[in-house]
RNA sequence: GCUGUUGUAGCUCAGGGGUAGAGCACUUCCUUGGUAAGGAAGAGGUCGAGAGUUCAAUUCUCUUCAACAGCUCCA
């Protein structure tokens, strides 16, 4: 009996029932059989050891992909807690899953204290367990087995796993004397694993529940080329000097207070000018894009949110209401711009030939965010939207959408940001009572907004069940140039305040309408985005948002009067900078700005005042020789042109 | 919000039961120097806040606040 396997290229080939995928592997290529890690059958990643017993499409996979290492760190976790048990026998194990960069697992050590040097003991020993190539070997286990041999082990969390489990559906995998309650899949054996790095310690609940008892989490990362550890360490290093916190004090872009509160930034006049280009540039961008700015203020009436429903379902996460003295009124800092947005479209009748209105607005909204989830500027209490709400009719939604799309990827490409992709979120198509608004809009729009995204040729994944309960939406992940991941803008469809607001409109057939809402955000907040940009960039911003452009440095004292010159002049014409007439050294001035991160430094002395030049000197890149200051200053302005909106 | 770690000068950090120290930054003076740190002097701190133990607390204990890491959450 022969199987027919199907490879990635479309290619079939035929083998005896029963091949294991090592054997497909090897069948290709001895050189891919050495790299193989798993192999995708019909959409499952598998042991290679697993055998093949009826036609199939397969991949085999390497440390090239995602399943691969999915499975290289699974088996990596594996590693650990083996060494673990060798070097501590007793502990007791949670569980122990592949994440997006390496590992963890969950252990219980009973009373004993883990430091930096049982990382480092622990590691030493998984190298050395590694070198014994131990095979991964799988075993499929009766309930009862498994519950008889952890119930032996004393390990209650395995226990409490296998409870949840259904019978016959249980498999074990064992490498050297450690066996783990695992569906799989795993490495051939734990040779491929060279290089490990066990990163960090941190306390967490068992199943993530704070009335559990809490393990504690050892994550490490491993790689099959201490090369490519090397690489990943300095990567983080690299992150770490780019921390917005770091540069964002060292820059002098923003602050934070104990006195003013946690997590309300300060933004210092640097940031705030940076802040301000980039709101400038979305500006002109909206109005161009038929956006009306409008302003509203900071606080709402209780009543506000409770019609918009924020208040019953976020309202314990909202500053709380604040009294009037008299009235008995309550006030709730807002938390949203859009109920705002809804009474504006409210104050007159609308026609169809009204929509789309696009109302835009700098909104500052505040939440209580859980103390322990801020941080810097990207999870902050107070922060501005570059929200926008436009009211359309079901049928404009998707060229609406078309146009949003348009919009931000004007934004990331604007910025630097050219990898991105978004995630299409549906609704939950098992469980639609979750959502409000008719099938048919639902329908609609989810339609729409794939199409949107495909005209636009955008990357886009769709998952189900992702969607607000009160309409789908497109999120925006950008890649920055250390190739973490973010999410920035958003674009959200709501049937949901149309209807908590009465919004209507009177269409060509003279009848009451409800119009369809879409929420927008490119930057999403502009905290967020300045932080991401600041690392991104690594404190080193494009000319036209440099907060100091340029800085002038006299040679000494005695061109002092010349640099004022240059600098008024370059003043006149907006570009930003300052003269640093310090009693210093020309190296002094040229070091300090470097540090600083000033994009060009202009040097001025005795040639240079006698010719009406400058000196030019690029952040980064070094002298750039003289040029008469009216050429600079053409040269200048065409490389600090702001993105055309 | 929960658990753990940390909190000393503007910044980065050392120290330690007898009221404190370095480097950088800052001020003044000397120096007038051509592409990444010139020299000297000086000033600067309720040792996060509150309470307790002690003859004595910045140091030990408790409480509290904040930052950091992780968990949970995110309109």
């Amino acid at each position: 009996m022969n199987v027919k396997i199907t490879l990635p290229d479309g290619s079939v080939r035929e083998y005896p029932k029963g091949v294991t995928g090592m054997q497909v592997a090897q069948s290709i290529s001895e050189g891919l059989a050495r790299v193989s890690l798993a192999i995708e059958v019909d959409g499952e990643i598998r042991d290679l050891a697993r055998s093949i017993e009826k036609d199939s499409s397969i991949k085999i996979l390497t440390w090239n992909d995602a399943g691969g290492k999915y499975s290289f760190w699974h088996s990596s976790a594996h590693l650990f807690a083996e060494a673990l048990e060798e070097l501590y026998p007793g502990t007791k194990f949670g569980i122990g899953p592949p994440i997006e960069n390496g590992f963890y697992y969950d252990v219980d050590l009973g009373d004993r204290a883990f430091g930096e040097d049982d990382l480092a003991k622990v590691e030493a020993k998984m190298k050395e367990l590694a070198k014994k190539e131990s095979r991964f070997e799988r075993r499929d286990v009766s309930k009862a087995e498994a519950i008889d041999y952890f119930t032996r082990k004393g390990d209650e969390y395995k226990l409490e796993l296998i409870n949840g489990l259904e019978d016959g559906k249980i498999t074990f995998y064992q490498q050297g004397n450690f066996v783990d309650l695992c569906r799989g899949p795993h490495l051939p054996h734990t040779g491929f694993i060279k290089a490990v790095k066990l990163l960090n310690v941190a306390g967490a609940y068992w199943r993530g529940d704070e009335k559990n008892k809490m393990l504690t989490r050892v994550y490490g990362i491993t790689f099959p080329k201490q090369k490519e550890l090397d690489e990943y360490l300095f990567l983080l290093e690299e992150a770490k000097k780019r921390d917005h916190r770091k540069l964002g004090k060292e820059l002098e872009l923003f602050a934070f207070s104990e006195k003013v509160g946690m997590g309300l930034p300060l933004w210092l006049p640097k940031g705030t000018l940076l802040r301000e280009r980039l709101e400038q540039f979305m500006r002109k961008a909206q109005i161009k894009a038929g956006y009306d700015p409008v302003v509203t203020p900071h606080i709402g009436s209780k009543q506000l949110y409770v019609t918009s429903g924020h208040y019953e379902k976020y309202g314990k996460d909202s500053f709380q209401p604040i009294h009037t003295p008299d009235e008995g009124e309550e006030f709730l800092l807002k938390p949203m711009n859009c109920p705002h947005h809804c009474e504006i479209y409210k104050t007159k009748p609308r026609s169809y030939r009204d929509l789309p209105i696009r109302l835009a607005e700098f909104g500052t909204v505040y939440r209580y965010e859980q103390s322990g989830e801020l941080h810097g500027l990207t999870r902050v209490r107070g922060f501005t939207q570059d929200d926008a709400h436009i009211f359309c009719r079901p049928d404009q939604v998707k060229e609406e959408f078309v146009k949003v799309i348009d919009l931000v990827m004007h934004v990331f490409n604007s910025l630097g940001f050219d990898n991105y992709t978004a995630q299409v979120s549906l609704r939950d198509p098992n469980n639609k009572a979750k959502y409000i608004g008719e099938d048919s809009l639902w329908d609609l729009a989810e339609k729409q907004i794939q199409e949107a995204a495909d005209e636009r040729g955008l990357k886009t994944v769709a998952v189900q069940g992702e969607a607000a309960f009160y309409g789908p939406k497109l999120d925006f992940m950008v890649r920055d140039a250390l190739g973490r991941s973010w999410q920035l803008g958003t674009i959200q469809v709501d049937y949901n305040l149309p209807q908590r607001f009465e919004l209507e409109y009177v269409g060509s057939d003279n009848q009451k309408h409800r119009p369809v809402m879409i929420h927008r955000a490119p930057f999403g907040s502009l905290e967020r985005f300045v932080a991401v940009l600041i690392e991104h960039c690594g404190g080193n911003f494009p000319l036209w948002l440099s907060p100091d452009q340029i800085a002038v440095l006299p040679i000494s004292e005695r061109f002092n009067d010349y640099g004022q010159k240059v600098i008024d002049m370059l003043k006149e014409l907006d570009i930003r900078g300052f003269l640093d007439d310090r009693d210093e050294k020309i190296q002094r001035k040229i070091r300090d700005a470097e540090v600083k991160k000033v994009p060009y430094m202009l040097i001025v002395g005795e040639r240079e005042a006698a010719e009406n030049k400058v000196s030019v000197r690029r952040h980064g890149k070094g002298d750039l020789g003289s040029l008469l200051l009216a050429d600079f200053v053409e040269q200048f302005r065409k490389e600090a042109a702001t993105p055309l909106a």
